[in-house]
DNA sequence: TCCAAATATGGGAACATTCCCGCAAATTGG
DNA sequence: CCAATTTGCGGGAATGTTCCCATATTTGGA
C-alpha cells in the first residue's frame, strides 16, 4: 500500500551530502554552511519530505504526545475540558491523543494500554464511574510516566490533580435553595466510588446544618449517572407522602432530565419543585426553565490540567509536587429555582 | 527522566533466548515450542513488557493509527460523529488522533503535519469553513495515505465521502413550513464554500419553486457561522418593512440564537415566526419551543466514514473506488414550527 | 608562515522491533 | 535405519532518525 517515504538518506544522496549533514540542516544546527542548509531546506520543500516522528520517538525517547481518557462525550464537559488541553498542549508542541472510555472500568483499562504502546510522554485522566481498582493508572507512575487527573480523580494516588471546589459549589447551591424557602431539598447524588459525588453530597448536608434544616436520608438518592434511571428516581421522590419541594442534582444532565419528569407529571418548575443542577453546561441556559447551577471554568480545567501535566514532563525525574489545584464554581440563578 | 524501558532482548536474555524467539512467542507465530511460548509470556507479564509501537510500526509501515480532522467540538454534532467513528475504528484495532482545527485554514493545515508526522495509515476529515485551498489534504492522496472526508467535504478530491442528503432535508423542511401557511421564509446559510451551505440552500429554493412560493433574495442571508453575528442578521430580518413569518437556519445552534433574539425582542416563535433548524442537536429537544428541525445519522456518519477508511486501508493501492455515501435525514417536528 | 582553533562534514552506533535466511535437532516415512 | 521433512531457534539486516566522535577544511592571530 505504502510507496516509498522520502527520507533524509534520499536528499543526502541527491546532494551528495551525508545523513548527518542533512539531519543537522533540517533540525536548524548551527555548524552547517548556509548554502548547505538552504539547498537541503529547498530539496526538502520540493519532495515535501516529513520528517518520522516513530524514528525520531524511537531514538530520543520522546513522542512529543500526550495521552487523555475522558469517561464520556455525552455532556459538554469533557470536550470543553479537551479543549483547553488541547490549546495548551500544541502550544507546547505537543499532540493529543484522545481515548474516551466510555464509563466502563474495562475500556479504560484498555485505552492505558493504548497509551503505553503509544509511549506518551504523559497522561490526563478522569476515570470512569466504575473505576475502583488503579492498577492500571499506577504502572506510569512506576514507570515514571506523569500523569494528572483532573475532574474525577484518584484519591490513593499521590500525583497532581486539578479539580473545583465541589463541596463549596454545592453548598451554595444548596444555600441557595434554603434562602428561596425550601425546606425539603432532595439529592440526587452521583455514586459514591466518585470524589465529586462524595464532595457534593457532603456540601450539601453542611448546607442544610448550617441553615438547621434537619438531614433526610430518605431524600438523598445515590445513583449509577445512567440518565434513563433518573426517571425512575425523580417519581419515586415525588410519589413519597412527604415529597420534596427541590431537588439538588449531582450534574446537569441529571437536573436537566429531573425537570423534563416533573414537567411530564404537570408540576410546575420551581413553583412546585425547584431544581438545580451543576456544572453549567452549553445547554443548561437555554432549556425551558432556564437551570439554576453550579458553574465550572471547565476550559481552565483542561488548560490547568495540560500545563500541570507539560511542567511535569520538562521536569527532571522526582522533581515534582502532587499539586492540587481547586479551581472556584459559580452559582448561575436562573428560573429554576 | 524516562528509566530503562523493557525490550525483547531483556526478556531474551533472562531466558537464554535469542530476540528473535521472543519476538515470535509474543506475536503469536508457530513454530515456537508451547513451553517457551509460555515461558515468555510468563516473564513479559512479570516485567510489565508493553511492545513499543513506535518500533513496530517503524519497521511494518503501519501504525493502526487513523487520524481525525473536524472544525470545532461546540455543538454536540462532531463529537457524537467522532465516537462513532472511534467505535468502529477500535473495533478493527486502530486508535484515533483526533485534531480540531477550529475552523481556522491555518490551523486545519498544522494539523495535517502533525497526522503525516505521525505516519497514520488514514485519515478522516470534515474541513474547515475557511477551507478553499486543499493541497495539503490532496498531500495525502500522493503518498498513498486513505482520506475519507464526511460532512464538510472537498468537492474537488475524487475519494470517498460520507454526507446526509441535505437537499432533500432542506427541501422537506421548507416544505414543512409552507404547508404550515408560511409565505415569507427567510433563510440563514451557511458560507457558500461549503457544498452543505449551498446544497441546503438548493433544497430551500427548490421547495419554494415546488410550492410556487416567491423567491426573494433579500430573506437569504449567508453568514460565516460565528454565532454571534446571528443577532445581526436577524435583527435585520425583523426590521424589514415586509419581515419573514418564518426563518429556515443552516444548522441547530443558529437555529437556537435565532430563538433566543426573536423572543428578546417580545415575538413569540411559532406564533410570529416559525423557526427550523438542521441537525437535531441535543439540546434541540430541550429549549423552549422544542426546535424543529432536520436529523442526521450523526452516530452512523462517524461510524460509515470509518469503516470507508479502514476499508481503504485495507486494500491494494489502487483497488478503490470513491463511494459517496449518502445518509437519510428525519424531519423532526417540534413546538418552534 | 605556521599552528591552533573554529567550521563543516562524514561514519557509524543506537533505538526496539520484525522478518528473512540458515542451521541444527527432532520427527516422520518407506 | 537412513533420508526427508518438520520444528525450533539464532543471526543479522532493515526501518529512519539522532548524536557522538572523527576527520577535513578554513580561518585567524602571532
Amino acid at each position: 500500500m505504502k510507496r516509498h517515504q522520502v527520507t533524509i538518506i534520499d536528499i543526502a544522496k541527491e546532494l551528495n551530502l551525508s545523513k548527518s549533514t542533512v539531519s543537522r540542516a533540517l533540525t536548524g544546527h548551527k555548524s552547517v554552511k548556509p548554502d548547505t542548509r538552504q539547498a537541503v531546506l529547498e530539496l526538502a520543500e520540493k519532495l515535501d519530505y516529513q520528517r518520522n516522528m516513530l524514528a525520531i520517538s524511537l531514538i530520543t525517547k520522546k513522542t512529543n504526545t500526550i495521552g487523555i481518557i475522558v469517561p464520556e462525550f455525552h455532556s459538554s464537559y469533557f470536550p470543553k475540558a479537551i479543549i483547553g488541553a488541547q490549546e495548551v498542549a500544541s502550544k507546547a508542541g505537543y499532540s493529543t491523543v484522545i481515548c474516551q472510555s466510555d464509563e466502563t472500568y474495562e475500556t479504560e483499562v484498555a485505552n492505558t494500554r493504548v497509551m503505553l504502546a503509544n509511549q506518551v510522554d504523559g497522561i490526563l485522566v478522569s476515570i470512569t464511574k466504575e473505576t475502583k481498582n488503579f492498577d492500571h493508572l499506577k504502572i506510569f507512575q512506576r514507570k515514571g510516566i506523569p500523569i494528572v487527573f483532573f475532574n474525577r480523580v484518584c484519591d490513593e494516588m499521590d500525583v497532581p490533580k486539578v479539580i473545583v471546589d465541589d463541596y463549596d459549589g454545592s453548598f451554595r447551591a444548596v444555600s441557595h435553595l434554603i434562602e428561596r424557602g425550601r425546606k425539603r431539598i432532595a439529592h440526587l447524588a452521583g455514586p459514591y466510588s466518585l470524589k465529586i459525588s462524595e464532595k457534593r453530597l457532603n456540601g450539601y448536608k453542611a448546607a442544610l446544618r448550617k441553615h438547621n434544616v434537619a438531614f433526610d436520608e430518605d431524600l438523598v438518592i445515590s445513583y449509577d449517572l445512567n440518565i434513563d434511571k433518573v426517571k425512575i428516581y425523580v417519581n419515586h421522590l415525588l410519589n413519597m407522602e412527604n415529597p420534596p419541594d427541590a431537588i439538588f442534582a449531582v450534574n446537569d444532565p441529571t437536573a436537566i432530565e429531573t425537570i423534563q419528569v416533573i414537567k411530564k407529571r404537570g408540576l410546575r418548575v420551581p413553583e412546585d419543585i425547584a431544581v438545580v443542577g451543576f456544572s453549567n453546561d452549553f445547554v443548561s441556559g437555554l432549556i425551558d426553565p432556564a437551570l439554576t447551577t453550579v458553574a465550572q471554568p471547565v476550559k481552565e480545567i483542561g488548560q490547568a490540567a495540560a500545563q500541570l501535566l507539560i511542567d511535569q514532563i520538562n521536569r527532571e525525574v522526582g522533581d515534582w509536587k502532587a499539586i492540587i489545584r481547586v479551581l472556584k464554581t459559580e452559582l448561575i440563578i436562573r428560573k429554576s429555582s
